[in-house]
DNA sequence: AAAAATGATTCGAT
DNA sequence: ATCGAATCATTTTT
């Protein structure tokens, strides 16, 4: 649904920038128009009105059954776009009316000169056809800024960048806990993520852009992860000793988080690192000169990540030229 | 206010 | 379909 809409924009605009200004000669417009009328259409704009309790939910019941009804902020959205429906019906009727008053006046016109010179039927069938195709370019004007209206009622409200949190301490937690402790594979499963979905409170597609973001940048610079690395492999270093040690009914020293891992880390070969970069934490609080968890990678697999930088902790990052314009708005 | 961090989206490649 | 990369838009930190 997004993809369409998004794609029918584009030809919008870049029609609109080119027709407007011109003379009208678009040569399928049929095309076009079907698709304006579909996604009006898909939009509820065009669609039956609203009248009373209709339940039209045709804009956001997409997303497979999301539990957060966040209504209050949809409330918002319907308003406006049943301010835009309001718009756009109202001009659509103006518009027909203007167009069949034309046509009776030119009709009455044609009558009057008919008295004069003889007019054929054939005459008047094509003037009436210039003017419905002269007002229908015009209805199709109203249609794509109407598209355009809907398309940025859209990205101001249904972005979900615009309204972006932070996760809880709890879905770091858990996620960093599995990169960290997965450093040669932080590739988790299906079935891993809907676990650290559960877990975090947070739903899988998060947990997958999660693990997006988290591989590039910290491939892109390691030093800036290493306090946080060390950190969670501490953790997750103390459940491999308590693992490790097999046959001893201790307790749980540290009841942080259920660690029931469905994972495997049973025998994974990152758990002696953990040990060793345990270590080094213990010894230097704050990384000094820590160094990058090199013999784990090519160790493993090295199969993400080829050339991890392994001289210069700091990276200035030359930062190229971020030309960045903003027109629209 | 500027910079860094962070979650989400988009695009091309595979 | 999924990943890496670049980018966007917001939040948090400085």
């Amino acid at each position: 649904m997004k993809p369409a809409l998004f794609s029918v924009l584009c030809e919008i605009k870049e029609k609109t920038v080119l027709s407007i200004r011109g003379i009208q000669e678009e040569d399928p417009p049929d095309a076009q128009l079907m698709r304006l009328d579909n996604m009006l259409l898909a939009e509820g704009v065009s669609g039956p009105e609203k009248r009373g309790r209709g339940g039209s939910v045709a804009v956001a019941a997409a997303s497979g059954g999301c539990p957060n009804d966040n209504s209050i902020e949809h409330s918002d959205y319907r308003a406006k776009l049943s301010q835009i429906r309001q718009i756009y019906h109202s001009e659509l009727e103006k518009y027909e009316q203007a167009c069949s008053e034309f046509t009776t006046h030119v009709m009455n016109l044609l009558r009057e000169q008919s008295r004069t010179r003889p007019i054929s039927p054939k005459e008047i069938e094509r003037m009436v056809n210039i003017i419905h195709g002269k007002f229908s370019t015009i209805q199709m004007q109203l249609k794509q800024s109407t598209c355009e209206a809907v398309m940025i009622l859209r990205s101001r409200f249904l972005d979900a960048r615009r309204k972006r949190r932070n996760f809880s301490k709890q879905a770091t937690e858990v996620l960093n806990e599995y990169f960290y402790s997965h450093l040669s594979n932080p590739y988790p499963s299906e079935e891993a993520k809907e676990e650290l979905a559960k877990k975090g409170g947070i739903t899988v597609s998060q947990v997958s852009n999660w693990f997006g973001n988290k591989r590039i940048r910290y491939k892109k610079n390691m030093g800036k992860f290493q306090e946080e690395a060390n950190i969670y492999a501490a953790k997750t270093a103390v459940d491999a000793t308590n693992a490790a040690q097999g046959n001893q009914a201790n307790s749980p020293p540290t009841p942080n988080s259920a660690s029931s891992g469905s994972f495997k880390m049973t025998n994974s070969g990152d758990s002696f690192l953990n040990l060793q970069s345990l270590g080094s934490y213990q010894s230097s609080p704050v990384g000094a000169n820590v160094q990058p968890q090199l013999d784990s990678l090519h160790h493993a697999n090295g199969s993400w990540q080829d050339a991890p930088t392994p001289s210069s902790i700091t990276s200035p990052a030359g930062d190229p030229g971020s030309v960045n314009s903003d027109a629209s708005n």
